[in-house]
DNA sequence: CGCGACGTTGATTTGCCTCAACGATTGTGG
DNA sequence: CCACAATCGTTGAGGCAAATCAACGTCGCG
């Protein structure tokens, strides 16, 4: 069970057997409908997801009502708004399934109690921020240094089977500018 | 000595006074002039870093030849770039102190010996890392869903003291716009 | 004192947005 | 399984926020 996720965390750290067994019995699977909500603007974020399967994006509606989106996880990435769980306080965010998708996800409430029992989680958890961290930046470094074209030529060059997978509409939100603004860069060959 | 230190990690995780020692022996100080460079771009980048005075920023240089900043560190945040630090690449960053600024390191070589040491350390990084996730994300954002103007007004309101301290051309670089365009933001009161 | 770094101001340009109208595709209930 | 609506994508005209470029002012420092 959960074979996917003890996969990815054998990455980082082993773990016995013993201890995958304690680990699974602190987790849960899910299952999202495309569209469906796994956290709502002003809800308090009940859990962080691992996808095993499928996609999820975070976003927030701006003033004007559009949708801009945040990130994405697909498979063997990690979802949560990480103030929202920590804090239990209001999200600003909605996280939502993009596509049908299957997460395992572990409760605040059992959040402690897994450090607790296994303190090697800390650091694996610590090299999975790492890299999100990173991630970030360096999103934050190509909307400083690019124009949206080419930002979109190179998400297009390095990611092509993930551009086929979301509706353009969430690409460009992600990518910075409006669908308009896609459907015309697309149409110039 | 590191004071400053262990009264910031006090926030997050109970250290026993010999844990506090150990710690202190895998430390050290540094003192940096005001734009003196801690990391060059295609460098390794050798510690994570602590402010304990001062300040330090991230920038890159883009394509035009125009600093970019990517984040700033003022007095109990950290500072690496943590890719090149754990992976020992080239870093695509530079790491500048902006004034006077005095740091303590945890210099690379000895980082897996202190997480083996103290692995309650991985749970106080982790939180930290937390923070600069979440900080990063908030930074997308505004970057989303702000005009420049909004985004410099919104920053003199939450840091009055903080754009004191740095030139304008550095803040003008963070907050995503050019040095003259702060300039007008400024002179229309 | 003089030079280089930093900041200001104005004229012009441009990347992208806004709005609107119109296809195409998808999903759903009858 | 079709009809129709809703969602999604395309295209074009016009507008605006911010960049670019250039010239000039000012201040701190060797």
């Amino acid at each position: 069970m959960y074979a996917e996720l003890h996969q990815h965390i054998k990455r980082f750290v082993y773990l016995s057997s013993e201890e995958e067994a304690l680990l699974s019995s602190l987790l849960k699977s899910f299952s999202f409908r495309k569209k469906e909500l796994l956290l709502n603007e002003g809800q308090v974020c009940r859990a962080n997801y691992f996808v095993v399967k499928g996609c999820l994006r975070m976003y927030f509606i701006d003033i004007k009502g559009a949708e801009q989106t945040i990130q994405f996880a697909i498979e063997n990435w990690w979802m949560s708004d990480h103030t929202s769980l920590q804090f239990q306080n209001a999200s600003q965010f909605y996280i939502q399934a993009t596509e049908a998708t299957e997460v395992i996800a572990i409760e605040h409430h059992q959040q402690e109690e897994l450090f607790n029992k296994l303190p090697k989680l800390e650091r694996y958890f610590r090299l999975v921020l790492q890299k999100s961290h990173s991630a970030a930046q360096m999103r934050i470094k190509y909307l400083y240094s690019m124009t949206g074209e080419e930002r979109y030529r190179q998400f297009a060059h390095l990611f092509p089977e993930f551009i086929q997978r979301i509706p353009q509409y969430m690409l460009a939100s992600y990518l910075g500018f409006t669908p308009e603004f896609l459907s015309k860069i697309r149409a110039k060959k």
